[in-house]
DNA sequence: GCCAACGTTGGC
DNA sequence: GCCAACGTTGGC
C-alpha cells in the first residue's frame, strides 16, 4: 500500500465538498510529475487531503477507489484522473507551518516542492502525520 | 498583493 | 537545442 498527498484550493474543491460527494474524480492535473504519481496509484491506496492557499493544512484522509484513467476534462488525452472517496477527517488539521518546524519533515515533498499537486508520502511521514492529526 | 519557484512556449 | 520570456502556483 502506498501513501499520497493531494492538494486542492478550498475555493475550488474543499474537503467538505469531497465528504459530501462521497467519491469524486480528481481531474485537471496538468503536470507530468503529478500525472506519473496518479498513474502509480492503486485501488485502496490512501491519500492526505491538503488545503492550499486557505488553511495550508492537511485536513483529511481519502482512498483511491478507481485507478488512473484518461482525464475527461483534458482534450489532448495526455493526462489522467483518479477517483477518491473521503475516509475520515483529521481530528486536528496538521498545518504546513507545523511540518516545516519539525525536522522529521524537512525532506517531505510538501515542504521541499510546494507546487507539486500530487505527491508521494513515505510510510513514516504518514504515521507521524496521522498521529499529529489525532488518528490512530 | 507580491514574488520565488517552476513549467512551458517560442524565437533564434 | 538553447534560453529568454511568460504564465501559473502557492507561500508569505
Amino acid at each position: 500500500m502506498a501513501y499520497w498527498l493531494i492538494k486542492s484550493e478550498p475555493d475550488t474543491w474543499s474537503w467538505d465538498q469531497h465528504v459530501k460527494k462521497g467519491a469524486d474524480s480528481w481531474t485537471g492535473v496538468r503536470n507530468h510529475q503529478a500525472k506519473a504519481h496518479l498513474q502509480a496509484m492503486k485501488k485502496g491506496d490512501k491519500a492526505f487531503f491538503y488545503h492550499s492557499n486557505e488553511g495550508k493544512e492537511i485536513v483529511g484522509v481519502s482512498e483511491v477507489v478507481k485507478e488512473a484513467y484518461v482525464d475527461p476534462t483534458d482534450k489532448t488525452n495526455a493526462f489522467y484522473a483518479v477517483d477518491f472517496k473521503a475516509i475520515e477527517p483529521l481530528k486536528t488539521p496538521v498545518k504546513l507551518t507545523t511540518l516545516k518546524s519539525e525536522k522529521a519533515f524537512a525532506d517531505m515533498v510538501l515542504v521541499k516542492n510546494s507546487r507539486l499537486s500530487v505527491q508521494p508520502v513515505t510510510a513514516d511521514e504518514w504515521k507521524a502525520i496521522r498521529k499529529m492529526g489525532g488518528l490512530k
